[in-house]
DNA sequence: TGGTGCATTTCGCCC
DNA sequence: GGGCGAAGTGCACCA
């Protein structure tokens, strides 16, 4: 990885347009292509060119100018003073970041238990497929009544929104006609769980715990399969 | 902005919980307290921490060990060997980024243009105010029959949900009770058209040259206001 | 290669 | 500070 400390303005063009005035500033070049131009505050990066790039080297003005340039993007960056350049070898495999909570685990468990929606609920499918894309889960509650579930973390607007489209899709099948619409979420935001009830959407708030009862529960549950 | 490189192990805990085994990276603190860690590909980095995080350096088994800590979460990072460490003095006052061609332009530029909705259209007014949220915009057809307008650059099936979710607030006030809806963007992708026809919305791709016939038509009208 | 949805999304705006 | 939505979102996954 190359850093090059610069004062430098930036134009770019593509998906949208942008321009950035001079000020000094670190610039990440890394082995794949990819670009950024970091200012001293937060994370986002102020410009940036993702992989496989091609740099090119010219001049204006008596100042060097460097462009990457992808299918359907550009970026010039004029170096109108540079402080620092350095290459810096990093692992040329990365073992890659593992993580832990999140939605398709989430999703997982609740296959498992789906009694977590509701009492006597069962399941029917995961990822199951609606004209309108996959729904996370299938169920049918204690009545034997299909309902859609949308797993979220965090359920906002667009989760309601989601069942709505599964559901809408759904209901021209003749098995499914009655079928419900369901939000399981660690949070449900408050104008979700509005507008959810508005559309006769049942939603569930899942303990935040669930890791851990996942495994006590798997405990008690010797011959369960791998998980993902 | 401080650049550690270094064969580092991370863990985080807060919103998730992820780890991500040792190896070369790139360290990069900023001094607004933001913390990133990047490999040698792509433009996110695998592990980070947003501005304010507070720092404290510990040892764990002989190897040196950073914590950055905010409310909520916090990340340790151990340095199992540091193999470069530069201090940076980037711009303490950073000009931005300016922008062009964003959707909030692009929403201005239709306000001012009713007529690229539909012949005869006329605009009642931005952000209006419905139960749901503002919708971008709200207009009256060639019939007098108001119309909620979704704004995008890009729209997909979000933009026909949320035209849906606005009708379906509005509908509810007496002047509303036969709103339309509408989606407006530069693109307007496949699924969506057949979501938002389903759903009787009707949707117009607008000409991707709007920021050039902005300037044209401003010509044509020389006491047009200050735009955005 | 394009479509779709998740993300420790980040970031900005408004309440 | 929380809620909500845009983003040049990035990114993986899948058709």
């Amino acid at each position: 990885m190359r850093m090059v400390i610069a004062t430098c303005s930036v134009v770019y063009t593509g998906r949208g347009d942008t321009r950035l005035p001079a000020a000094v500033r670190a610039i990440l070049i890394k082995t794949d292509g990819a670009v950024s131009i970091h200012s001293d505050f937060g994370n986002k990066p102020l410009n940036y060119m993702g992989k496989g790039s091609i740099h090119t080297e010219s001049e204006a003005d008596g100042t060097l100018v460097w462009s990457f340039d992808s299918r359907k993007e550009s970026i010039q960056i004029h170096l109108h003073a540079v402080h620092s350049d350095s290459d810096h070898l990093l692992s040329e495999v990365e073992p890659g970041l593992v993580r832990d909570g999140t939605e398709p685990q989430l999703q997982a468990w609740l296959a498992e238990h789906p009694e977590q929606l509701g009492p006597g609920y069962t399941l029917v499918g995961r990822e199951y497929p609606t004209g309108a894309g996959p729904v996370d889960l299938l169920v049918l509650d204690e009545a034997g009544t299909p309902v859609a579930v949308e797993v979220k973390r965090v359920a906002m607007l667009g989760a309601a929104d989601q069942v709505s489209r599964y559901m809408e899709a759904l209901r021209s099948e003749v098995e499914f006609q009655h079928v419900r619409g369901m939000i399981a979420a660690l949070d449900v935001r408050p104008k979700t769980r509005l507008l959810a009830e508005k559309r006769n959407i049942s939603w569930v708030e899942l303990p935040r715990t669930w890791r851990d009862e996942r495994v006590v529960t798997g405990s008690s549950e010797p011959s369960l399969g791998e998980e993902e």
